[in-house]
RNA sequence: GCCCCCGUAGCUCAGGGGAUAGAGCAGUGGUUUCCUAAACCAUUGGUCGCAGGUUCGAUUCCUGCCGGGGGUACCA
């Protein structure tokens, strides 16, 4: 319950009116959940309307227990609650009212502004942070694209969801080492390089990447008729391997080129990394790795494969090198994650990673497990428990999954600049005086895509949808981008310095105990999504406090007229703009979490 | 074959043993002498894939089936 106050405050009043109701019960029963304030927190919840209140606690499985109806428990539990509070002036703005099996408790609207926005004044930007990962290191593995392939939209979950988590992890005080672990090794190093000098003169007199993709579909396309291209590719990247000359060359030439246009990528993305550790950059550590693994008794061979078996537990043995002894991609995940742990010693290490490669990071995660069990490793030093698969689902089109061997793939970067040029229509029709008006619709088509990617959960698949990335209305980040610009409007036509608040019960009305309420779980929020590794938890929330902050800056006096937050009642109007800060403050960093800019004006 | 995920409004998605199943988009009707209408208000729309089971209570948990996707040793 850390943070939570007014959770605690109900959660204690609670256990006290349940002693007083039930003695009998706290003597025969001392264990159940109703007579310990941190078991009983565990159980309240939000009520499904904010009408009913701030926080609820059903009552059913206590009516079992009881043997009694549970209207009746809460009406009787009501009054005491009330009545405990109402003898306690630090309990004042607490309130209980029984609907049904519900017991539902409300906290004061002038009581939770107080609270609230004397917080957000405070503390600004650092609302919701916290220092809990003080001194611990996250190592976060995500974007991860392969080399010489364009950067399509698929592999847009895996960034914004790494990169989002990094902010996250940051705020609650942890370092993040972002590591982008290109694709920058293994077979299809061989049928690029057999491509190129098939056909490279003729496709790489265009743009170098678009080249690149052509020679990688072309060779697809040709291997179907032609197997001995296979052969061919085969013995090009084992020539890699063995470190050949020209084929490295190649590679290398191959790699500086994608990797320049990747970087056009991150920084319309606002990403960055803090390593390019790619998959080549393993290749000295493998000898090392088998070693050790050989050393540790894992490694056994099968099919002329070397593998270690993992049939007891369920899995598919893990495949450590091939017949002609090439290595493969476990073996570079596991000598990564034994370079990483001495490198960094982190305290969990994720891996941003799309869920169909489940299975092979359960062989590898167990492959770790078994060899420290086998080394005899201390506990406190075993990293098995601090590695995480973060996986999503697919993006799809049309409900089929794009490939870049079929040359079915959508290019981020197209979709990136459609959804600025279409922001940056819209800026000239509605708001031509705009001062940076290619900067800023670039913040909104960015931000659009990247809302639209981190705004479902992450697990299921999703289709690729133009038309759900190119809107701006409703659910988007442009909405939010929106609400903000119309925030940070206010704070220029009220044009002086926020007074700190001296009367908070103008504060009185529902709407505004939502959008308090709202602002109050911000850093409960931020929590919970490192906690699951969900930005859409973020996403989620950020569209509520929009929504709910709109309809307190559009509702209507009785005459019909907008209640306007400026007004000739200086009091009010500052008391007001408090509010209009604290939402702007939350939104603007919430976006940020997100990775995405919020624009003052748009 | 086996394993995993998904199936909720026309569309895209929330919810996840209990309070009338929620949003946005699309549809319909409103709101501006303008604190940015990229907004707000109202309204239409649902046998929560199907069938059983557990439970006082299931859209939610369990089993089976149907439909979609993914994984399942030398790709990553």
């Amino acid at each position: 319950m850390t943070g939570d106050r007014y959770g605690s405050e109900i959660a204690r009043v609670t256990v006290k009116a349940f002693r007083h109701l039930f003695p009998d019960l706290a003597r025969s029963l001392p264990d159940l959940y109703i007579f310990h304030t941190d078991l009983l927190y565990e159980r309240l919840e939000t009520p499904k309307n904010p009408e009913m209140g701030n926080y609820a606690l059903p009552l059913f499985d206590l009516a079992k227990i009881t043997r009694k109806n549970p209207a009746e428990i809460n009406s009787e539990l009501t009054v005491v609650q009330n009545n405990v509070v109402r003898k306690d002036e630090n309990l004042a703005h607490l309130s209980f009212e029984a609907v049904g099996g519900f017991n539902n408790a409300r906290v004061s609207t002038a009581k939770l502004a107080e609270s609230v926005l004397k917080d957000i004044a405070k503390k600004a930007d650092d609302y919701g942070s916290s220092d809990e990962g003080s001194g611990k290191n996250i190592v976060i593995d995500f974007s991860s694209p392969n080399i010489a392939k364009p950067f399509g939209v698929g592999h847009l979950r895996s960034t914004a969801i790494g990169a989002s988590l990094y902010r996250v992890f940051e705020k609650l005080g942890y370092k993040p080492i972002g590591i982008n672990h290109l694709g920058d090794w293994g077979t299809q190093f061989g049928k690029l390089i057999v491509a190129y000098r098939l056909w490279g003169s003729e496709m790489m007199n265009k743009d170098p990447i678009t080249g690149l993709y052509d020679l990688y579909v072309k060779f697809h396309k040709e291997e179907e008729n032609d197997p001995s291209l296979s052969d061919k590719a085969r013995e090009a990247f084992k020539a890699l391997e063995d470190g050949q000359q020209e084929e490295a060359e190649l590679w290398k030439e191959f790699r500086d080129l994608s990797l320049q246009s990747f970087m056009q990528i991150y920084d319309l993305l606002n990403v960055r990394f803090d390593y390019y550790h790619g998959e080549s950059f393993y290749n000295d550590k493998m000898d090392i790795t088998m070693d050790r693994l050989k050393k540790a008794g894992l490694i056994m061979e099968s099919e002329g494969a070397q593998v270690v078996d993992l049939e007891q537990y369920d899995l598919p043995p893990c495949l450590l090198a091939k017949a002609d002894g090439a290595t493969l991609y476990a073996t570079r995940d596991i000598a990564g994650i034994l370079y990483r742990w001495q490198e960094f010693r982190f305290h969990k290490a994720l891996y941003v990673v799309g869920s169909a490669q489940r299975d092979h990071f359960k062989q590898v995660f167990k492959v770790i497990e078994l060899l420290e069990e086998a080394e005899g490793t201390p506990p406190e030093e075993r990293i098995r428990s601090r590695l995480h698969h973060v996986e999503f689902g697919w993006i799809k089109f049309q409900d089929k999954a794009m490939s870049t061997r079929m040359g079915n793939i959508i290019i981020l970067e197209d979709v990136l600049a459609k959804a600025t040029r279409l922001a940056r229509e819209m800026i000239v029709a509605k708001n031509p005086n705009l001062s940076d008006i290619d900067g800023t619709a670039e913040m909104i088509g960015v931000g659009a895509v990247i809302f639209a990617d981190l705004s479902t959960r992450k697990h299921i698949d999703v289709n690729f949808d133009w038309d759900a990335v190119l809107t701006f209305e409703g659910e988007t980040g442009p909405y939010l981008q929106y609400t903000h610009a119309r925030l940070c409007s206010l704070v220029r036509h009220y044009a002086r310095e926020i007074p700190p608040v001296s009367d908070f019960s103008c504060f009185d009305r529902q709407e505004e105990n939502r959008v308090l309420d709202l602002l109050y779980r911000f850093p409960q929020i931020i929590l919970e999504a490192a906690e699951t590794y969900e930005p859409y938890v973020i996403s989620s929330y950020l569209l509520n406090l929009g929504a709910a902050f709109n309809k307190v800056y559009q509702r209507k006096d009785d005459a019909g007229r907008i209640d306007k937050i400026i007004s000739d009642d200086i009091n009010l109007t500052a008391a007001r703009m408090a509010l209009v800060n604290a939402v702007r403050v939350v939104i603007r960093e919430g976006l940020r979490l997100m990775g995405i800019e919020a624009p003052e004006e748009m």
